[in-house]
RNA sequence: GCCGGCGUAGCUCAGUGGUAGAGCAGCUGAUUCGUAAUCAGCAGGUCGUCGGUUCAAUCCCGACCGCCGGCUCCA
C-alpha cells in the first residue's frame, strides 16, 4: 500500500502533499512502511510549502523546456516566498517570454500531471540527461550510486524532491522577474538566466505577500529620501557617494549627538583622524595584503603614496602607541565617526545601504586578557541600548568562530570565542553559531536588527582583534613590569550612518518620532493676518529648543496641512485668528488627530514628553 | 565587475524617423480662506553622453556614463 492509499483510507488525500515517515519527509507514492509513524504534510506546515514551492519550480522548468526546447537546465530550489530556477539560454528571458512561461504553467498545472519519482543508477541517469551539461555535472557530484529522478509529464529532473503528487496540488504563483545569476553562485562560471517566482499555498497568501511588496516599495529610502528630501547621490558627485540634504542631515546629527553623548557616559574617549595615511601604514597593517580589492588606488603626494582609509583601525593604534600604557590604564576605549572609502563593485551599490564613502560608528578597546568578559559584556549591553533607543528590539545575532586560516594563538582564540559566547548567554540573548565564519583576526559577534516589516538588517558588529596588535604591537606594561600585548576589541553598533540611516527612514516609512524627526513642528497660518502670530510661535518654539518651521505661504489651510502630512512632521500647530487672539496654538498629529488648542509651553512640554530618548 | 531592463522639464510620467507634451512643483497676479490640493496666466527640456546609419535621429545601431532587478561581496 502507498502513501496516498492510505491517505485515502484515512481520508486526508485532499490535504495531503507529502508524509513524514519516522522523521523523513517522503512522496506520498512512496509505500507506507508496516507499524510506521505517518504524519501528514500539508500546504499550510513549513515544509509543506517548501515542497509546493520546490515542485512549482518544476513545473516552470517543464513549461520553460517546452516553450524554448534548447535551454538547457541547471537547478531550481525553493527559497522564502517562492522558488527560482536558473537556465543556461542563448537570449535571456524577456517579460513576454515570462507571461508565456506562466500561462504555459497554468496549463500544466491544470492537467493535474503526476510527478513520478524513478531511482536509477548514476550511469543510467547520466543517459537520460543527453545535451544537458548541468545535469551531467551535478551527478558527477553525488556520492551515492542510485540517484533519484523525477518526472512530470515530457519534462525530467535529477531532483532529491520530495514532491507533490500531482501538478494540480502546487499552490498560487507568480513569475517576477529574470536575473542573472552565476552557475554554482561564482564568478569565474557561466553567467545564467534565473527566474524568480513567488509561490503560495493559497492565493489569499499570494495576494498578502504582493501587498507586502507594495508595502516595501512604498518605504523605500530611495524613494522616500528623494520625497522627504533627505538625501541624494548624483552623476555628478559619483556612484556610492552620498549627498545628506538639509532635513537628512539633521536627523544625521541627532544621530550623531546622541552616540557621542552615550560614548562620554560609557566611557569612550573621542577621537578623530584623517582621511589619507601613508601607504606603509596599510601595509603594516596587511590591508594592502588583504584587503587590496577593496581599497582605492594609492594618490601620489610628493613622491610618496598615501592610501585613503578604508578602516579607522590603524589610526586608533597609533594614538594608543603614542604613549606607555600601563596595565592600570586599560581599558582604554577610542571611539570615532571616522568616514572611510571602500571600492564596491558598482554593481553593488544600493542606495544609502550599499555606498563608496561612509561613516562608521566605530570603536576600538584596548584591553588586558583578564578584562575580556566583563568589557564584551558591558558592551553587548551597551550595544542593544543603543539599538533599543532608535527602535530596534528584535535581533538576528551570529557568533561567529575560529576559521582555518587565522593569526594569534588558538589559546586566546578560545578565550575570546569564550568570552563572546558568555557575554551572549549572560544576556540571555538567542544566537547562532557560524563555525569558521570568523574573520582571520579573531572572532565576532554580528548583529543583525529586524525592522517593522520583520526583515534583517546587519548593522552590529563586534570583533576581537589578534592581527593588529601583533602587526603594530600595542603593548601595555604588566603588574611585574614585562611588557604585554594587548587584546583589541574593534566595534561598530549602528555600523554605518548612512547605512542606519537607511534603515530608520524604512523602519518608521518616513515618520521618524518626534526626537529623531528633521522638523518636529509646522507652524501653519492659517491666513497672512496670523503670519506675525506664526512667526513669533516658531521663534518660541525653536528658543526652547524644538525643530519647528513656519508656513506663512499664502494658501488655504487644507493645503498646509497636506503637506505637513505628507513631509510627516510630527505636529502641525494651526494658527489662526482664534489661538491668535488667545496666544494659543492648535496641534493636529500627523496622523490626523487633533489635540485641543494649548499654550505654547503646554505644546513644548508635550513635546518634551515624546522626545525623551532612553538616554536621558 | 557580470546578466537583463531602463534613462524625455525640479518631480511623476505620456509621446513620435520630420528637433516634444501632461500633472505636480516654480514664478506672476487674483483670492484672505479653519484641519489632505483656490483660480488664472507665465516660464521651464542641447529627450543621459559621444559616435554611426539617414535628406532628416529624442526615436534605429554601437560605445560609454548612470539608475533599477539580480549574481558576487559586505558596514
Amino acid at each position: 500500500m502507498t502513501l496516498l492509499e492510505l491517505a485515502k483510507r484515512e481520508g486526508k488525500a485532499k490535504v495531503a502533499i507529502a508524509a513524514k515517515v519516522d522523521g523523513a519527509v517522503v512522496d506520498l507514492a512512496c509505500p507506507a512502511p508496516e507499524g510506521a509513524a505517518v504524519a501528514w504534510i500539508t500546504p499550510s506546515d513549513p515544509e509543506g510549502v517548501e515542497i509546493l514551492r520546490h515542485s512549482t519550480a518544476h513545473v516552470m522548468a517543464a513549461a520553460v523546456k517546452q516553450l524554448f526546447p534548447s535551454a538547457r537546465i541547471t537547478i531550481g530550489p525553493a527559497i522564502e516566498n517562492g522558488f527560482y530556477y536558473d537556465f543556461d539560454v542563448e537570449s535571456p528571458f524577456t517579460p513576454e517570454d515570462l507571461a508565456r512561461i506562466e500561462e504555459r504553467m497554468r496549463e500544466i498545472v491544470k492537467t493535474d500531471v503526476p510527478f513520478v519519482r524513478e531511482e536509477v543508477t548514476k550511469a543510467k541517469a547520466s543517459s537520460l540527461f543527453p545535451g544537458e551539461p548541468y545535469k551531467e555535472e551535478l551527478l558527477a557530484d553525488i556520492p551515492d550510486e542510485t540517484v533519484s529522478l523525477y518526472r512530470t509529464g515530457e519534462f525530467l529532473d535529477l531532483c532529491r524532491g520530495p514532491h507533490v503528487p500531482n501538478a494540480g496540488k502546487v499552490g498560487a504563483f507568480k513569475l517576477m522577474n529574470t536575473a542573472g545569476a552565476y552557475w554554482r553562485g561564482d564568478s569565474k562560471n557561466k553567467m545564467l538566466t534565473r527566474i524568480y517566482g513567488i509561490a503560495f499555498p493559497t492565493r489569499k497568501e499570494l495576494d498578502e505577500h504582493l501587498r507586502i511588496l507594495e508595502e516595501i516599495k512604498k518605504r523605500d529610502h530611495r524613494k522616500l529620501g528623494k520625497e522627504l528630501d533627505l538625501f541624494s547621490v548624483t552623476d555628478e558627485i559619483g556612484p556610492g557617494l552620498i549627498l545628506w540634504h538639509p532635513k537628512g542631515a539633521a536627523v544625521r546629527k541627532i544621530m550623531e549627538d546622541f552616540w557621542r553623548d552615550a560614548h562620554a557616559r560609557a566611557g569612550y574617549d573621542l577621537v578623530f583622524s584623517p582621511h589619507i595615511a601613508r601607504l606603509d601604514l596599510w601595509r603594516v597593517s596587511g590591508h594592502t595584503d588583504y584587503y587590496r580589492q577593496a581599497m582605492f588606488s594609492p594618490i601620489d603626494i610628493e613622491g610618496q603614496e598615501y592610501q585613503l582609509k578604508p578602516m579607522n583601525c590603524p589610526f586608533h593604534i597609533q594614538i594608543y602607541k603614542s604613549k606607555m600604557r600601563s596595565y592600570r590604564d586599560l581599558p582604554v576605549r577610542y571611539a570615532e565617526l571616522g568616514t572611510v572609502y571602500r571600492y564596491e563593485p558598482s554593481g553593488t551599490l544600493h542606495g544609502l545601504l550599499r555606498v563608496r564613502g561612509f561613516t562608521q560608528d566605530d570603536a576600538h578597546l584596548f584591553l588586558r586578557p583578564d578584562q575580556l568578559d566583563e568589557e564584551i559584556f558591558s558592551l553587548l549591553d551597551f550595544t542593544l541600548f543603543v539599538l533599543r533607543a532608535f527602535g530596534f528590539d528584535r535581533y538576528d545575532i551570529y557568533l561567529s568562530t575560529r576559521p582555518e586560516k587565522y593569526a594569534g594563538t588558538p589559546a586566546n582564540w578560545d578565550l575570546a570565542e569564550d568570552a563572546l559566547r558568555k557575554a551572549l548567554e549572560r544576556k540571555g540573548l538567542p544566537f547562532e553559531v557560524d563555525p569558521g565564519e570568523g574573520v582571520f583576526y579573531g572572532p565576532k559577534i554580528d548583529i543583525k536588527i529586524k525592522d517593522m516589516l520583520g526583515r534583517s538588517w546587519q548593522c552590529s558588529t563586534i570583533q576581537v582583534d589578534f592581527n593588529n596588535p601583533e602587526r603594530f604591537d600595542a603593548a601595555y606594561i604588566a603588574e611585574d613590569g614585562t611588557s604585554r600585548r594587548a587584546i583589541m576589541i574593534h566595534r561598530a553598533l549602528m555600523g554605518s550612518l548612512e547605512r542606519f540611516f537607511g534603515v530608520l527612514v524604512e523602519h518608521y516609512a518616513g515618520a521618524f518620532p518626534a526626537w529623531l524627526a528633521p522638523v518636529q513642528a509646522d507652524v501653519l497660518a492659517v491666513t497672512d493676518r496670523q503670519n506675525g502670530f506664526a512667526r513669533e510661535v516658531v521663534a518660541k518654539l525653536r528658543a526652547a529648543g524644538c525643530r519647528a518651521e513656519g508656513d506663512y505661504r499664502n494658501e488655504k489651510l487644507g493645503y498646509k496641512i497636506r503637506e505637513s502630512q505628507l513631509s510627516k512632521v510630527p505636529y502641525a500647530l494651526v494658527a489662526g485668528e482664534r489661538e491668535a487672539s488667545q496666544q494659543l496654538v492648535t496641534p493636529r498629529r500627523r496622523g490626523g488627530e487633533q489635540l485641543p488648542s494649548m499654550s505654547v509651553e503646554e505644546f513644548l512640554d508635550l513635546l518634551r514628553g515624546e522626545t525623551v530618548n532612553p538616554t536621558k
